[in-house]
RNA sequence: GGAGACUUCGCCUAGUCUGGUCUAUGGCGCCGCACUGCUAAUGCGGUUGGGGUCUUAAAGCCCCUCCCGGGUUCGAAUCCCGGAGUCUCCGCCA
């Protein structure tokens, strides 16, 4: 995979080629959004992305692209020209000497290198096409409000905080009752990680247990995918280049290939189906998968973020669909619902949030969170995030399904969920559900899965 | 880690030794049509995926695509080099 031009990431670090492995050939991968829908349509495409960029910036970033593509296009325009002129005169060639007469040759040397010249000017101009569209965000949805997390809105609530006269936060808690082992996880791992213990161990197991029991019964295929993963499947998903230093990559010695842990196993579930045609009767297509999620996640703390809050690994549920784009609008809302409920299973207070666009991540058009009480900040934490992704990823996974009645194909609309991270249902529920004891009541639906209704702390 | 076999348009497969008429064979599946009271069977036709061009659209035309990348050649599924993957055997190993 030579021709590639090196990408640019955000630190500055140059990496090799963290494109498609996918010749350059204007291939289906070659669009992130949807090309012709810039050339006959670019006011739309400019009034949307400036929701979440400024506008000068946009423009300046589809002149560049308008004047890639026409570029391009006339590079192969001349390429092929060229191409079929040659093909022309092999075959004459063939035929003169089967016909027994001399075959004539024209200056094959210099044409040579004409078409190769072409042909690697046409690789160049692709290379940059790729990179300037591999930039641009996807386009929010119409009902995502422009500006950053100010804009955020708030449309749902569920439940109430509950009263607890002096609250004691998670890890103090977690500490009483022997859940989690900061020291050795950190011991172990270095800072960033911890260790589940003892029963702790057993809510998180339970929890993993209650989510995947739960996606089963609503229709999801169960994976448990590899959490090394090439760099194909970082693109496809639209974390590169984006995110290339936000996650853990091995070195060229032990990986020549390039593969990197998986930030969330959305990456896995996109990138397994990379490059097919899903077959039209069996979408919507709905996924879940377990996976340890691996994060770089920037040096420091804060104080809303102890303990288990943020580390560089943590373990999360994440659900997905690949439908027909008719289809999406109805697997948000089921999914967000589906999600929703097993928060409310557990019986936590939470609210849903509809993200702004500029807080919404670059490959979403619309994403809503769910969010969990907090009563030791007094905040609201994530734990889902819940996404419509258009075609978007699809465009750079290029997985298609065929139109029914006619044979074109079309890509699929993606659609994720976590559902759900524990590393921050865990402090939500010891919170949540402390008791003036010390004590922690186990919520109803894990109480067979861990074999007692209480955490009592140890002696 | 070593040795060998292999990778062809959804699946199976012919073609690779001996480069051109491969503009890729045949079967299965799928789609359409015909026949039949219905089904089945049969017959005929279609069926890789991209890109470019033209067009209101369709059709057409052109280019690429025989695992990927490079090379040789007027011309590559076919020859050469590099890589990936699959299988078999051997070795090693939590």
């Amino acid at each position: 995979m030579g021709s590639r031009s090196p990408s640019r990431t955000e630190r500055g670090a140059t990496v090799a080629s963290v494109g498609p492995p996918v010749t350059p050939d204007g291939g289906v991968r070659s669009s992130m959004l949807d090309m012709e829908l810039i050339r006959k349509d670019r006011e739309a495409v400019a009034t949307a992305l400036a929701k979440r960029l400024d506008p000068a910036e946009v423009n300046r970033a589809l002149d560049e692209i308008q004047r890639l593509d026409q570029e391009r296009r006339a590079l192969i325009t001349e390429i092929d020209a060229e191409r079929q002129r040659r093909k022309a005169e092999a075959r004459a060639y063939a035929q003169a000497k089967r016909a027994g007469t001399e075959p004539q040759v024209t200056a094959p040397e210099t044409e040579r290198k004409q078409l190769a010249d072409l042909e690697s000017q046409l690789d160049e101009v692709q290379a940059r096409l790729r990179d300037a569209m591999s930039e641009l965000p996807n386009l929010p949805s119409d009902d995502v409000l422009p500006g950053g997390k100010e804009a955020n809105r708030v449309v749902k609530t569920f439940g109430e905080p509950p009263a607890i006269e002096k609250v004691r936060d998670h890890v103090e808690l977690s500490r009483a009752l022997g859940l989690v082992d900061y020291e050795r996880g950190v011991k172990l791992g270095g800072s960033g990680f911890w260790m589940y213990t003892g029963v702790g161990a057993r809510l998180e197991w339970a929890l993993l247990n209650y989510f995947i029991d739960q996606h089963i019964r609503a229709g999801y295929e169960f994976l448990l995918p590899p959490h090394l993963l090439l760099d194909s499947a970082g693109f496809a998903a639209g974390q590169f280049p984006k995110f290339y230093d936000d996650v853990y990559h091995l070195d060229r010695e032990s990986a020549p290939r390039g593969q990197f842990l998986l930030p969330t196993s959305e990456t896995a579930i996109l990138g397994a189906y990379q490059d097919e045609i899903l077959e039209t009767p069996k979408l919507p297509l709905k996924a879940f998968a377990y996976t340890p999620c691996y994060r770089r996640e920037s040096a420091g703390s804060h104080s809303d973020e102890r303990g288990t809050v943020r580390g560089h690994q943590f373990n999360k549920v994440e659900i997905f669909q690949f439908t027909l784009p008719e289809q999406a609008d109805d697997a948000l809302e089921e999914m967000l619902a589906h999600a929703e409920s097993l928060v409310e299973g557990l019986g936590l207070h939470y609210q849903r949030t509809l993200l702004s666009a500029g807080d919404s991540s670059a490959s979403m058009k619309k994403t809503l969170d769910i969010e969990v009480w907090m009563p030791s900040t007094g905040k609201y934490k994530e734990v889902s995030s819940v996404s419509w992704a258009g075609d978007y990823q699809a465009r750079r996974a290029a997985i298609r399904y065929r139109e029914p009645g006619g044979k074109q194909t079309r890509f699929v609309h993606t659609l994720n969920g976590s559902a759900l991270a524990t590393s921050r249902l865990f402090p939500a529920i010891l919170e949540q559900f402390q008791q003036a004891d010390g004590s922690v009541l186990i919520p109803e639906v894990l109480r067979d899965r861990m074999g007692t209704d209480r955490l009592t702390p140890l002696r």
